[in-house]
DNA sequence: TGTACATCAGTGAACGCGCGTTCACTGATGTAC
DNA sequence: TGTACATCAGTGAACGCGCGTTCACTGATGTAC
């Protein structure tokens, strides 16, 4: 039977939210369009009265998980502006390494996305991007924007595979873990430079030469 | 019919080393039994015959695909033991990103290990351990065993996830993916301190401090 | 060395199952008058 | 405001298909005598 407008853009958010849960827990192939609409409370023909596709939704899905998570990493835990350090802190927490339902949609999914066609491919590189520029924006005021891009990607990319890593490894072996989840934290304060804010937080980082 | 001895263990090796490419580029729920048996000259019936299950097959694959990946980089290019700036330069490469099939195994199915059972994830432990221990033995020669250890751990993970995020971004965007590499690069010579080899090379790392 | 036969790797049909997608239908919504 | 009806979100049966796995069978291998 038809819904109110409202009703039917509820309806829609339900399915993306779910399928992007579902997915990052299980995998693009590893959960099917039937379960997704029925946790969303519907079956599954009325999918396709909103996507074209389970591919388009799964396109969806990521950027949604990726807005989230963009979300809370400009808001922070008490809403405030997070510093580099509780950036860090974060985002290479057991927390969210554990939580892969709601933590980093990119570490969640990163090895599928090259599978996928290059609409989802795009969404990915827009999301990196998006955390890479927001690393940047709390490295070392010192730095050229040249030195301070190419210090955040490489920051971005290694933080991912820290997250990745770490996940991979957590059923056979918790404590390697949870090191990694530490030393990726110390190596990014040494490749950050000293932070733009929270400069009294312990953590002096002390590479600062080269270009 | 039955086949002799040396054909058996020829068409299992086939098995685990056509898994292994298959998986890698399609992952492994997106080829199936038949396939992989097609592929390596069999019908889907004899697989079973050598593994249990496909999962079976997958572990044993994973393991091929680290294996390879292990003795890839201890042996170089020309044969030679490399050091640490030509280790950088194969895995870092834009040749090792686009051959998925045969490029490292832990960057082509990081994200989806970690919802394998502990099997895979012990196996993937194993190699990501080894390939720390290979980086570490080409760090600068005063470093406490600590740090060293600590390091390496960190510039795996970081290569990793730099190879996984290059791939994910080259399908929309080939000069992020690029530059993705470049700047790991950079990056991990400052992690790393001075290397035990190639100190002529004309890269200094500078970050030598903290800790 | 020659013969008889047990072994077992490999074949291919068959299994139940869940997949993504389609479509005729339903009935509340929301608009035209 | 009240009535008639077009719209269309959602339902659920049905589609063809490929999946992982099983199993009765085949026939070359390799061993026992």
């Amino acid at each position: 039977m038809k819904v109110s407008k409202e009703q039917s853009a509820l309806n829609r958010a339900k399915l993306v939210e779910t399928a992007a849960r579902l997915i990052r827990e299980r995998g693009i192939d590893g959960v099917g369009v039937a379960e997704i609409a029925k946790e969303a409370g519907l079956t599954h023909g009325a999918l396709y009265a909103h996507f074209a596709s389970k591919e388009a939704l799964a396109a969806e899905a990521l950027s949604f998980g990726l807005e989230r998570g963009h979300k809370r990493m400009t808001v922070g835990r008490e809403g405030r502006h997070p510093g580099f350090s509780e950036l860090l802190d974060v985002y290479l927490s057991e927390r969210s390494r554990n939580d892969i339902a709601e933590g980093c949609a990119m570490a969640a999914s990163i090895s599928e996305i090259s599978r996928q066609d290059v609409s989802v491919s795009a969404r990915f590189g827009d999301g990196f991007e998006r955390m890479s520029k927001l690393i940047g924006s709390k490295l070392d005021a010192g730095l050229s924007d040249t030195e301070r891009r190419e210090r955040a990607l490489a920051v971005t990319a290694a933080m991912i595979g820290a997250i990745s890593a770490s996940r991979a490894v957590m059923k056979a072996r918790p404590e390697l873990a949870d090191e990694l989840l530490r030393v990726m934290r110390h190596a990014v304060d040494a490749v950050a430079g000293e932070t733009r804010v929270d400069k009294n937080d312990g953590k002096k980082a002390a590479a600062k030469a080269r270009v």
